[in-house]
DNA sequence: CTTGCCGGGGT
DNA sequence: ACCCCGGCAAG
């Protein structure tokens, strides 16, 4: 049916946009919004009652209404008191609320694994549910937009307006919780969670006001704070190392998130399991093999005692 | 305590 | 360039 097609074709669309810009957590992003509360995204996270990984919403009061605009070019006058971005889909579904199709075993996890799909419009105390995209953004021309004419040559910004609740299977929970601690001997981790930052999808949008910060380039984490001993410099390097986004954000996103943010990180790669230092190599070094004497074994960078050249981890 | 090795010397 | 070692973090 041409409704089929056009979700496919959303559900397609939201599915590249996922790719790029939800935040994975090695591939399994949970995120929960609901209209009304979504600042610039930044998140907290706990675990679920069985176990679980999942994201939450900072407990954040300091200005519930106001969320992130969206920054279309037309629209960057909005800044504050103005709809809120397009978020992800919203998973409702909890991983036993198994319903419709059975997901394929290597889909992405960003990719639609359930049946149901509902639209929500965020535009600012709106918050209408339709079961359609078309509808929806028929709704959001009409209502928001006061786009009656061109219903057909929409430039796709009613796509700014709306979200995917994502009603049923989530299968997104229980990848999580087979994670298995990666090799911290990576130079970097290897995916990491991407704060939802609305502002990354529009570059044209970013007001000047947002200059990036000139960071020093930090290719990898060399030190370890406490959550509390953490400053915000360190916030800055832990976000390079994440996304490489944040520092672009922080300057703009406000004390209150960056001190979630400090507290967030942290806590993550202690959730998870593994250190931000780098790990020390479990191979055997000259020195263990040949033992003290017959040091003229060894190799000449462990003879100077400098990383071993001959057992490499 | 031992081990690996960075940073900082010396020649 | 080659060599050495103090000192530190990790185990």
């Amino acid at each position: 049916t041409p409704e089929k097609a056009r979700l496919d074709e959303v559900m397609a669309a939201a599915a590249l946009t996922s790719l790029s810009t939800s935040p994975l957590l090695l591939g399994a992003p949970v995120t929960a919004f609901s209209p009304g509360e979504t600042q610039t995204s930044v998140h907290s996270y706990s675990s679920s009652n069985s176990g679980e990984w999942c994201w939450d919403l900072a407990s954040d009061q300091s200005s519930p209404s106001t969320p992130s605009p969206p920054l279309p070019p037309e629209a960057a006058h909005f800044l504050f008191g103005e709809p809120t971005l397009r978020k992800r889909k919203v998973s409702l579904g909890q991983p036993q609320g198994e319903v419709g199709a059975v997901a394929e075993p290597d889909h992405h996890p960003c990719v639609q694994s359930s049946a149901q799909v509902m639209f929500q419009c965020l535009w600012k105390s709106c918050g209408k549910v339709l079961s359609t995209a078309s509808g929806m953004q028929r709704h959001i021309r009409l209502v928001h937009l006061g786009r009656q004419a061109e219903p057909e040559q929409s430039d796709g910004e009613e796509d700014f307006y709306y979200t995917e609740l994502d009603i049923g299977v989530d299968t997104l929970t229980d990848r999580l919780s087979s994670l298995t601690p990666v090799s911290p001997t990576a130079s970097m981790p290897p995916v990491f969670p991407r704060l939802e930052l609305p502002e990354l999808l529009e570059p044209p949008a970013l007001p000047s006001l947002l200059q990036p910060l000139t960071l020093s380039p930090h290719p990898m984490l060399t030190s370890v704070d406490t959550p509390q001993a953490c400053h915000s410099h360190h916030a800055c390097q832990v976000g390079e190392a994440i996304g490489g986004s944040w520092g672009q954000i922080s300057g703009r996103s406000g004390a209150l998130q960056r001190n979630e943010v400090r507290a967030c990180v942290p806590a993550l790669a202690t959730r998870m399991g593994m250190s931000l230092r780098k790990p020390r190599g479990d191979a055997k070094k000259c020195r263990k093999v040949y033992g003290m004497d017959h040091r003229d074994l060894w190799c000449t960078a462990c003879r100077w005692k400098k990383a071993c050249q001959r057992f490499l981890d």
